[in-house]
DNA sequence: TCGATCTATATCGGACCAATATAGATCGAC
DNA sequence: GTCGATCTATATTGGTCCGATATAGATCGA
Protein backbone atom coordinates (compact mmCIF):
# COMPACT_ATOMS: atom_id res chain seq x y z
CA UNK A 1 0.00 0.00 0.00
CA UNK A 2 2.27 2.86 -1.04
CA UNK A 3 1.61 6.51 -1.01
CA UNK A 4 0.25 6.99 -4.03
CA UNK A 5 -2.57 4.40 -4.01
CA UNK A 6 -3.17 6.54 -0.23
CA UNK A 7 -3.11 10.14 -1.82
CA UNK A 8 -5.57 8.56 -4.59
CA UNK A 9 -7.64 7.13 -1.58
CA UNK A 10 -8.20 10.44 0.50
CA UNK A 11 -8.58 12.18 -3.45
CA UNK A 12 -11.97 9.98 -3.65
CA UNK A 13 -13.08 11.95 -0.39
CA UNK A 14 -12.64 15.26 -2.10
CA UNK A 15 -10.27 17.74 -3.65
CA UNK A 16 -7.46 18.47 -1.41
CA UNK A 17 -3.70 20.14 -0.99
CA UNK A 18 -0.97 18.17 -0.27
CA UNK A 19 -0.53 19.66 3.18
CA UNK A 20 -4.24 18.92 3.80
CA UNK A 21 -4.02 15.60 3.02
CA UNK A 22 -1.12 15.12 5.23
CA UNK A 23 -3.31 16.94 8.10
CA UNK A 24 -6.08 14.32 7.59
CA UNK A 25 -3.33 11.89 8.85
CA UNK A 26 -2.70 14.21 12.22
CA UNK A 27 -6.31 15.43 12.86
CA UNK A 28 -8.71 13.07 11.96
CA UNK A 29 -9.14 9.33 12.23
CA UNK A 30 -6.92 8.42 9.37
CA UNK A 31 -3.69 8.10 11.25
CA UNK A 32 -3.73 5.38 13.38
CA UNK A 33 -3.35 2.78 10.91
CA UNK A 34 -2.20 4.44 7.70
CA UNK A 35 0.65 7.54 7.66
CA UNK A 36 2.72 9.35 5.12
CA UNK A 37 4.96 12.16 5.42
CA UNK A 38 5.55 15.35 3.10
CA UNK A 39 8.44 13.98 2.01
CA UNK A 40 6.70 11.10 0.25
CA UNK A 41 3.33 12.90 -0.21
CA UNK A 42 4.91 15.88 -2.64
CA UNK A 43 6.83 13.49 -4.99
CA UNK A 44 3.69 11.39 -4.83
CA UNK A 45 1.22 13.75 -6.25
CA UNK A 46 3.91 15.07 -8.98
CA UNK A 47 4.00 11.71 -10.52
CA UNK A 48 0.36 10.69 -10.50
CA UNK A 49 -0.24 14.47 -12.01
CA UNK A 50 2.57 13.37 -14.55
CA UNK A 51 0.41 9.81 -14.98
CA UNK A 52 -2.86 11.73 -15.36
CA UNK A 53 -4.30 10.04 -12.51
CA UNK A 54 -5.28 13.50 -11.16
CA UNK A 55 -5.45 16.86 -11.97
CA UNK A 56 -4.14 20.18 -10.22
CA UNK A 57 -5.47 23.55 -10.41
CA UNK A 58 -3.04 25.87 -8.90
CA UNK A 59 -5.17 28.84 -6.59
CA UNK A 60 -2.30 31.66 -7.06
CA UNK A 61 -4.08 34.11 -3.94
CA UNK A 62 -2.62 37.43 -3.11
CA UNK A 63 -0.27 37.38 -0.09
CA UNK A 64 -0.40 33.39 -0.23
CA UNK A 65 1.39 31.40 -1.25
CA UNK A 66 -0.03 29.25 -4.06
CA UNK A 67 -2.47 26.17 -2.84
CA UNK A 68 -1.96 23.61 -5.65
CA UNK A 69 -5.52 21.47 -5.38
CA UNK A 70 -5.48 18.30 -6.32
CA UNK A 71 -8.52 16.36 -7.84
CA UNK A 72 -8.78 12.77 -8.88
CA UNK A 73 -9.28 11.82 -12.20
CA UNK A 74 -11.54 8.85 -13.58
CA UNK A 75 -8.84 7.08 -14.41
CA UNK A 76 -6.78 7.74 -11.14
CA UNK A 77 -10.01 6.62 -9.54
CA UNK A 78 -10.30 3.51 -11.84
CA UNK A 79 -6.75 3.07 -10.52
CA UNK A 80 -7.42 3.11 -6.97
CA UNK A 81 -10.56 0.39 -7.62
CA UNK A 82 -8.72 -1.97 -8.96
CA UNK A 83 -5.60 -1.47 -6.09
CA UNK A 84 -8.54 -2.57 -3.78
CA UNK A 85 -9.61 -5.77 -5.43
CA UNK A 86 -5.49 -6.79 -5.87
CA UNK A 87 -4.52 -8.97 -2.70
CA UNK A 88 -3.80 -5.99 0.06
CA UNK A 89 -0.45 -5.72 1.63
CA UNK A 90 -0.02 -7.64 5.71
CA UNK A 91 -0.57 -5.59 8.25
CA UNK A 92 2.92 -4.32 9.96
CA UNK A 93 2.93 -3.59 13.53
CA UNK A 94 5.82 -2.46 14.91
CA UNK A 95 6.64 -1.49 18.54
CA UNK A 96 9.87 -0.65 19.75
CA UNK A 97 8.22 -1.01 23.28
CA UNK A 98 7.02 -4.69 23.04
CA UNK A 99 10.91 -5.28 21.83
CA UNK A 100 12.35 -3.54 24.80
CA UNK A 101 10.00 -5.32 27.24
CA UNK A 102 11.98 -8.49 25.97
CA UNK A 103 15.10 -6.81 27.60
CA UNK A 104 13.62 -5.79 30.91
CA UNK A 105 15.69 -8.00 32.30
CA UNK A 106 18.91 -5.90 30.89
CA UNK A 107 17.43 -2.68 32.79
CA UNK A 108 16.83 -1.17 36.17
CA UNK A 109 13.59 -1.74 37.84
CA UNK A 110 12.13 2.12 37.57
CA UNK A 111 13.01 2.32 34.08
CA UNK A 112 10.81 -0.96 33.18
CA UNK A 113 8.04 0.78 35.56
CA UNK A 114 8.92 4.09 33.62
CA UNK A 115 8.45 2.32 29.86
CA UNK A 116 5.08 0.89 31.06
CA UNK A 117 3.31 4.02 32.38
CA UNK A 118 4.73 6.42 29.25
CA UNK A 119 3.39 3.40 27.02
CA UNK A 120 0.08 3.26 28.76
CA UNK A 121 -0.29 6.98 28.64
CA UNK A 122 0.79 6.79 24.66
CA UNK A 123 -1.85 4.34 24.22
CA UNK A 124 -4.66 6.33 26.40
CA UNK A 125 -3.80 9.19 24.18
CA UNK A 126 -4.41 7.66 21.18
CA UNK A 127 -7.61 6.01 21.99
CA UNK A 128 -8.83 9.88 23.28
CA UNK A 129 -7.86 11.00 20.24
CA UNK A 130 -9.96 8.54 18.27
CA UNK A 131 -13.18 8.98 20.40
CA UNK A 132 -12.56 12.96 19.80
CA UNK A 133 -13.05 12.29 16.10
CA UNK A 134 -15.37 8.95 16.13
CA UNK A 135 -17.93 11.44 16.91
CA UNK A 136 -17.61 12.86 13.06
CA UNK A 137 -17.60 9.49 11.30
CA UNK A 138 -20.50 9.98 9.12
CA UNK A 139 -19.63 7.14 6.89
CA UNK A 140 -19.81 2.99 7.92
CA UNK A 141 -16.93 2.99 7.02
CA UNK A 142 -15.41 5.42 9.76
CA UNK A 143 -17.24 4.33 12.17
CA UNK A 144 -16.10 0.75 11.41
CA UNK A 145 -12.45 1.86 12.09
CA UNK A 146 -13.13 3.80 14.91
CA UNK A 147 -14.49 0.74 16.20
CA UNK A 148 -11.47 -1.46 15.22
CA UNK A 149 -8.94 1.09 16.46
CA UNK A 150 -10.85 1.06 19.56
CA UNK A 151 -10.75 -2.36 20.32
CA UNK A 152 -7.19 -3.01 20.08
CA UNK A 153 -6.03 -0.05 22.36
CA UNK A 154 -8.64 -0.90 24.57
CA UNK A 155 -7.14 -4.69 25.07
CA UNK A 156 -4.02 -3.37 25.04
CA UNK A 157 -4.46 -1.32 27.89
CA UNK A 158 -6.35 -4.15 29.99
CA UNK A 159 -3.60 -6.35 29.11
CA UNK A 160 -0.75 -4.05 30.56
CA UNK A 161 -3.45 -3.39 33.65
CA UNK A 162 -3.61 -6.87 34.46
CA UNK A 163 -0.27 -8.43 33.31
CA UNK A 164 2.84 -4.92 33.90
CA UNK A 165 2.92 -6.46 37.86
CA UNK A 166 4.84 -9.99 36.38
CA UNK A 167 7.21 -7.75 34.49
CA UNK A 168 7.82 -5.44 36.89
CA UNK A 169 7.93 -8.43 39.40
CA UNK A 170 9.76 -10.52 37.93
CA UNK A 171 12.40 -7.38 36.93
CA UNK A 172 12.73 -6.29 40.85
CA UNK A 173 13.57 -10.66 41.68
CA UNK A 174 16.86 -9.93 38.99
CA UNK A 175 17.81 -6.83 40.19
CA UNK A 176 17.84 -8.49 43.72
CA UNK A 177 19.99 -11.75 42.45
CA UNK B 1 14.40 1.96 16.40
CA UNK B 2 16.99 1.51 13.85
CA UNK B 3 17.77 -2.16 12.19
CA UNK B 4 21.48 -2.03 14.25
CA UNK B 5 19.91 -1.53 17.30
CA UNK B 6 17.23 -4.36 16.92
CA UNK B 7 20.35 -6.65 15.89
CA UNK B 8 22.40 -5.68 19.06
CA UNK B 9 19.78 -6.36 20.81
CA UNK B 10 19.59 -9.92 19.58
CA UNK B 11 22.97 -10.66 19.51
CA UNK B 12 22.63 -9.96 23.61
CA UNK B 13 21.03 -13.15 23.78
CA UNK B 14 23.48 -15.13 21.98
CA UNK B 15 26.14 -14.87 19.11
CA UNK B 16 24.70 -15.36 15.69
CA UNK B 17 25.38 -14.88 11.62
CA UNK B 18 23.01 -12.32 9.67
CA UNK B 19 21.32 -15.21 8.59
CA UNK B 20 20.18 -16.65 12.32
CA UNK B 21 18.82 -13.45 13.41
CA UNK B 22 16.13 -13.08 9.67
CA UNK B 23 15.39 -16.47 10.90
CA UNK B 24 14.63 -15.59 14.46
CA UNK B 25 11.82 -13.22 12.89
CA UNK B 26 10.27 -15.93 11.06
CA UNK B 27 10.44 -18.54 12.76
CA UNK B 28 10.38 -17.47 16.69
CA UNK B 29 8.24 -15.33 18.64
CA UNK B 30 10.00 -11.62 17.54
CA UNK B 31 8.44 -10.95 14.08
CA UNK B 32 5.29 -9.83 15.12
CA UNK B 33 6.27 -6.30 16.68
CA UNK B 34 9.15 -6.28 14.78
CA UNK B 35 11.27 -7.10 11.71
CA UNK B 36 14.11 -6.25 9.49
CA UNK B 37 15.43 -7.59 5.88
CA UNK B 38 18.38 -8.74 4.96
CA UNK B 39 19.11 -5.78 2.73
CA UNK B 40 19.28 -3.58 6.09
CA UNK B 41 20.66 -6.21 8.20
CA UNK B 42 24.11 -7.20 6.38
CA UNK B 43 24.61 -3.55 6.37
CA UNK B 44 23.90 -3.02 9.94
CA UNK B 45 26.39 -5.92 10.82
CA UNK B 46 29.05 -4.43 8.61
CA UNK B 47 28.31 -1.44 10.49
CA UNK B 48 28.57 -2.15 13.83
CA UNK B 49 31.83 -4.12 13.53
CA UNK B 50 33.59 -1.05 11.64
CA UNK B 51 32.31 0.94 15.03
CA UNK B 52 33.46 -1.94 17.42
CA UNK B 53 29.96 -2.90 18.94
CA UNK B 54 30.34 -6.05 17.48
CA UNK B 55 32.95 -9.02 16.47
CA UNK B 56 33.25 -11.09 13.74
CA UNK B 57 34.29 -14.76 13.39
CA UNK B 58 34.46 -16.20 10.21
CA UNK B 59 33.93 -19.96 10.39
CA UNK B 60 35.40 -21.22 7.02
CA UNK B 61 33.52 -24.77 6.62
CA UNK B 62 34.79 -26.90 3.88
CA UNK B 63 32.01 -27.29 1.39
CA UNK B 64 29.91 -24.66 2.36
CA UNK B 65 29.76 -20.94 2.27
CA UNK B 66 31.39 -19.06 4.89
CA UNK B 67 29.90 -18.23 8.21
CA UNK B 68 30.21 -15.02 10.00
CA UNK B 69 29.26 -15.52 13.58
CA UNK B 70 28.61 -12.09 15.06
CA UNK B 71 29.42 -11.49 18.65
CA UNK B 72 28.12 -8.36 20.98
CA UNK B 73 30.88 -6.31 22.39
CA UNK B 74 31.23 -4.84 25.58
CA UNK B 75 30.99 -1.31 23.90
CA UNK B 76 28.03 -2.97 22.15
CA UNK B 77 25.85 -3.80 25.08
CA UNK B 78 26.13 -0.81 27.11
CA UNK B 79 25.06 1.38 23.71
CA UNK B 80 22.15 -1.35 23.68
CA UNK B 81 21.14 -0.32 27.16
CA UNK B 82 21.82 3.38 26.63
CA UNK B 83 19.25 3.15 23.33
CA UNK B 84 16.80 1.92 25.78
CA UNK B 85 16.88 4.12 28.33
CA UNK B 86 16.23 6.40 25.86
CA UNK B 87 12.72 7.52 25.16
CA UNK B 88 11.45 4.84 22.98
CA UNK B 89 9.88 5.57 19.25
CA UNK B 90 5.99 5.33 19.11
CA UNK B 91 4.37 1.67 17.57
CA UNK B 92 3.30 2.25 14.65
CA UNK B 93 0.75 -0.14 12.80
CA UNK B 94 -0.04 0.06 9.24
CA UNK B 95 -3.07 -1.57 8.29
CA UNK B 96 -3.49 -1.92 4.25
CA UNK B 97 -6.59 -3.91 5.51
CA UNK B 98 -8.27 -1.09 7.69
CA UNK B 99 -8.14 1.50 5.35
CA UNK B 100 -9.24 -0.31 2.91
CA UNK B 101 -12.49 -0.76 4.64
CA UNK B 102 -12.87 3.20 4.59
CA UNK B 103 -14.06 2.83 0.92
CA UNK B 104 -16.15 -0.16 1.08
CA UNK B 105 -18.49 1.76 -0.36
CA UNK B 106 -16.57 1.52 -3.48
CA UNK B 107 -15.80 -1.83 -3.68
CA UNK B 108 -18.59 -5.16 -4.45
CA UNK B 109 -20.74 -6.44 -1.79
CA UNK B 110 -18.43 -9.67 -2.62
CA UNK B 111 -14.96 -8.11 -2.16
CA UNK B 112 -15.64 -6.89 1.23
CA UNK B 113 -16.42 -10.02 2.26
CA UNK B 114 -13.70 -11.68 0.54
CA UNK B 115 -11.14 -8.86 2.44
CA UNK B 116 -12.83 -9.61 5.57
CA UNK B 117 -12.09 -13.60 5.30
CA UNK B 118 -8.84 -12.89 4.05
CA UNK B 119 -8.09 -10.82 7.03
CA UNK B 120 -9.56 -12.69 9.53
CA UNK B 121 -7.40 -16.07 8.03
CA UNK B 122 -4.42 -14.17 8.28
CA UNK B 123 -4.89 -12.97 11.85
CA UNK B 124 -5.70 -16.29 13.14
CA UNK B 125 -1.93 -17.35 11.02
CA UNK B 126 -0.69 -14.77 13.37
CA UNK B 127 -2.29 -16.16 16.64
CA UNK B 128 -1.51 -19.63 15.71
CA UNK B 129 2.27 -18.90 15.11
CA UNK B 130 2.49 -17.22 18.33
CA UNK B 131 0.61 -19.99 20.01
CA UNK B 132 2.98 -22.67 18.71
CA UNK B 133 6.03 -20.90 19.38
CA UNK B 134 4.98 -19.11 23.02
CA UNK B 135 5.30 -22.66 24.68
CA UNK B 136 9.34 -22.47 24.00
CA UNK B 137 9.14 -19.31 25.78
CA UNK B 138 11.40 -19.47 28.96
CA UNK B 139 11.89 -15.56 30.03
CA UNK B 140 9.20 -13.54 31.56
CA UNK B 141 9.94 -10.69 28.79
CA UNK B 142 9.07 -13.65 26.39
CA UNK B 143 5.98 -14.74 28.20
CA UNK B 144 4.33 -10.96 28.21
CA UNK B 145 5.39 -10.34 24.74
CA UNK B 146 3.34 -13.42 23.35
CA UNK B 147 0.47 -12.64 25.99
CA UNK B 148 0.60 -8.87 24.66
CA UNK B 149 -0.15 -10.19 20.69
CA UNK B 150 -2.41 -12.75 21.90
CA UNK B 151 -4.66 -10.06 23.57
CA UNK B 152 -4.01 -7.91 20.66
CA UNK B 153 -4.76 -10.77 17.66
CA UNK B 154 -7.96 -11.80 20.06
CA UNK B 155 -9.12 -8.48 20.16
CA UNK B 156 -9.06 -8.09 16.67
CA UNK B 157 -10.83 -11.44 15.73
CA UNK B 158 -13.45 -10.65 18.28
CA UNK B 159 -14.23 -7.24 17.00
CA UNK B 160 -14.07 -8.33 13.17
CA UNK B 161 -16.82 -11.07 14.48
CA UNK B 162 -19.37 -9.21 15.93
CA UNK B 163 -19.24 -6.27 13.77
CA UNK B 164 -18.10 -7.32 10.17
CA UNK B 165 -22.04 -7.51 9.18
CA UNK B 166 -22.80 -4.03 9.69
CA UNK B 167 -20.11 -3.04 7.25
CA UNK B 168 -21.24 -6.13 4.43
CA UNK B 169 -25.03 -4.94 5.22
CA UNK B 170 -23.94 -1.39 4.55
CA UNK B 171 -22.35 -2.04 1.24
CA UNK B 172 -25.23 -4.33 0.74
CA UNK B 173 -27.30 -1.22 0.10
CA UNK B 174 -25.38 0.93 -0.90
CA UNK B 175 -25.16 -1.91 -3.75
CA UNK B 176 -28.63 -2.05 -4.16
CA UNK B 177 -28.99 1.72 -4.62
C1' DT C 1 18.91 -38.39 -10.06
C1' DC C 2 16.73 -34.23 -10.41
C1' DG C 3 14.10 -30.50 -8.82
C1' DA C 4 12.98 -28.12 -4.62
C1' DT C 5 14.24 -26.29 -0.55
C1' DC C 6 17.70 -24.79 2.72
C1' DT C 7 21.87 -22.41 4.44
C1' DA C 8 24.38 -18.26 3.76
C1' DT C 9 26.11 -13.77 2.07
C1' DA C 10 25.54 -9.77 -0.60
C1' DT C 11 23.94 -5.83 -3.61
C1' DC C 12 20.79 -2.61 -6.00
C1' DG C 13 16.83 0.23 -7.12
C1' DG C 14 13.28 2.29 -5.28
C1' DA C 15 10.25 3.79 -1.49
C1' DC C 16 9.90 6.24 2.42
C1' DC C 17 10.82 9.25 6.58
C1' DA C 18 12.76 13.00 9.42
C1' DA C 19 14.72 17.16 9.15
C1' DT C 20 15.25 21.29 7.14
C1' DA C 21 14.40 25.54 4.16
C1' DT C 22 11.37 29.14 2.78
C1' DA C 23 7.83 32.62 3.47
C1' DG C 24 3.91 35.22 4.36
C1' DA C 25 -0.37 35.10 7.72
C1' DT C 26 -2.45 35.07 11.91
C1' DC C 27 -2.93 35.23 16.70
C1' DG C 28 -2.01 35.65 21.54
C1' DA C 29 0.61 37.74 25.21
C1' DC C 30 2.77 41.43 27.22
C1' DG D 1 0.84 47.54 19.14
C1' DT D 2 4.40 44.63 18.28
C1' DC D 3 6.96 40.51 18.62
C1' DG D 4 7.47 35.73 18.93
C1' DA D 5 4.95 31.53 18.09
C1' DT D 6 2.14 28.97 15.42
C1' DC D 7 -0.12 28.04 11.06
C1' DT D 8 -0.66 27.43 6.03
C1' DA D 9 1.81 25.68 2.17
C1' DT D 10 5.34 23.71 -0.94
C1' DA D 11 9.62 21.49 -1.62
C1' DT D 12 14.29 19.09 -1.16
C1' DT D 13 17.87 16.25 0.76
C1' DG D 14 20.30 12.60 3.36
C1' DG D 15 19.82 8.57 5.04
C1' DT D 16 17.24 4.27 6.24
C1' DC D 17 14.95 0.44 4.91
C1' DC D 18 12.54 -3.10 2.04
C1' DG D 19 11.83 -6.30 -1.87
C1' DA D 20 13.87 -8.50 -5.42
C1' DT D 21 17.57 -10.62 -7.21
C1' DA D 22 22.17 -13.10 -7.67
C1' DT D 23 25.19 -16.72 -6.25
C1' DA D 24 26.32 -21.36 -4.76
C1' DG D 25 26.89 -25.62 -2.56
C1' DA D 26 24.02 -28.98 0.59
C1' DT D 27 20.36 -31.71 1.56
C1' DC D 28 16.26 -34.12 0.95
C1' DG D 29 12.24 -36.20 -1.01
C1' DA D 30 9.96 -38.20 -5.11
Amino acid sequence: MDVRTICLGILTRGDATGYEIKKLFEDDGYQHFVEASFGSIYPALQRLTDEGYVSVRSETQEKRPDRKVYSITPQGKARFIASLLKPLPEDRHRSPFVFAMLFADLLPQSRVSGMLDAYITQIEGKLAHLDEHAAASKSEGERFVSGFGRAVYIAILNFLRTHRAEIEKHQAAQAAE
